[in-house]
DNA sequence: TATAATAAATGACACACTGTCATTTGTCAA
DNA sequence: TTGACAAATGACAGTGTGTCATTTATTATA
């Protein structure tokens, strides 16, 4: 959290930094993007800085809060025009924010959130699905699998199958560790987790 | 990828700078490890390390990747004996991974790189279905909610369904960016994903 | 074996960024 | 007007990065 000095700021000068920052991170993901400049484009002096923030996470996270704040309200909106549907109503999130967000800025903050360690991380567990030299190794998966089972017309289908259970249990793994669950219930969540992935999260 | 020279490198030498890089990465995430304490652990000039890698996140990845090597085949074996069921062998996975993995230093590393950024970002967007001061958001949040049409049988058990779902859309979005997909195609994926999660992965 | 050519090793160095701190400047109440 | 507290400032020490000219080793060739 930035410091009280931060918010005592006027508001003028607050919104100028905060203008500064997020310029910064959207043209660099957070760990090349530099206090240095932030300062430099702000205008002020580096030690004012760190009277308004710990560190660069500091702000960064704030920003990056702020930014989902909004989403909050978007969220209540689209459960009500859903008729409490939520998966309807987190589609329309999607595809709003796809097409709707304007600022390109911050388009291209979120875009560096997202994409930089996060994403080579999620790709390298990811590439346990992937051909390493040959797709020897994909077509013996594709193989081994059992088809009947699955909820599917095409063979294509099979993919986003796959990214489903592989982002999930992706997810398992970081709460796993984040909230230093025992493995007793981190397995019990998983399971149950999967067992919903299994017979759907809808009743039929 | 490391570079020809590294590959070059006497087997007692190569591994003897990896166990290094390991250890350094064990105790600290990727952007907080450093290059200087690599070398220093592993007793070559700084020069040396730049002769065999391109950067810090070089080595990173390259240990990363050897790691889920052995992963793969784990996957094939766990398929066969749960007879092509991938759910299954996806939990029976986890299962061994938690319990069975023995090393210290191996399972470090691997928190670490979930845990950072990857991590506190994921939070950050989760926390939309979490209370920011009061709880009368997620209370509203959970009114809001046609249960009715859900597969649960407790109430605790939403918790799950909005974990699963988030997990998938964030998947989405780092893909949508990754692979610069257009929307219309960003939002088809989106729209078949999620249709598979209301339905299920498995037939009924 | 001597020599040339290529590959690898080395560590000093320039550059960049971070976080701190002593000092200055501003504000507000008594 | 003065004292106490809050904020601003920028110089500075510390640390790390990536490069590069030089040295050393290895391999090919005559």
């Amino acid at each position: 959290m930035p410091k009280r000095t931060f918010f005592n700021l006027p508001e003028q000068k607050r919104q100028n930094l905060m203008q500064a920052a997020e310029e910064e991170f959207a043209k660099s993901p957070l760990y090349e993007a530099s206090i240095s400049n932030i300062v430099k484009s702000a205008g002020i002096p580096r030690g004012s800085f760190y009277q308004y923030f710990e560190d660069k996470e500091d702000v960064y996270f704030y920003l990056l809060k702020e930014e989902t704040k909004t989403r909050k309200i978007e969220l209540i909106d689209k459960l009500k025009k859903h008729h409490g549907d939520i998966i309807d109503a987190v589609i329309d999130m999607y595809y709003e924010f796809l097409v709707d967000l304007p600022d390109d800025q911050e388009l291209n903050f979120l875009k560096n959130a997202l994409l930089n360690v996060t994403h080579k991380i999620e790709d390298a567990v990811t590439s346990m699905f992937e051909d390493s030299h040959s797709n020897d190794y994909m077509e013996q998966i594709n193989r081994l699998i059992d088809k009947e089972r699955l909820n599917i017309e095409d063979d294509q289908q099979i993919y986003h199958i796959l990214q489903i259970i592989v982002a999930v249990a992706f997810r398992n793994f970081v709460e796993k560790f984040s909230k230093e669950l025992s493995d007793k219930e981190a397995i019990e969540n998983f399971s149950i987790e999967m067992q919903l992935l299994k017979n759907g999260l809808y009743r039929n």
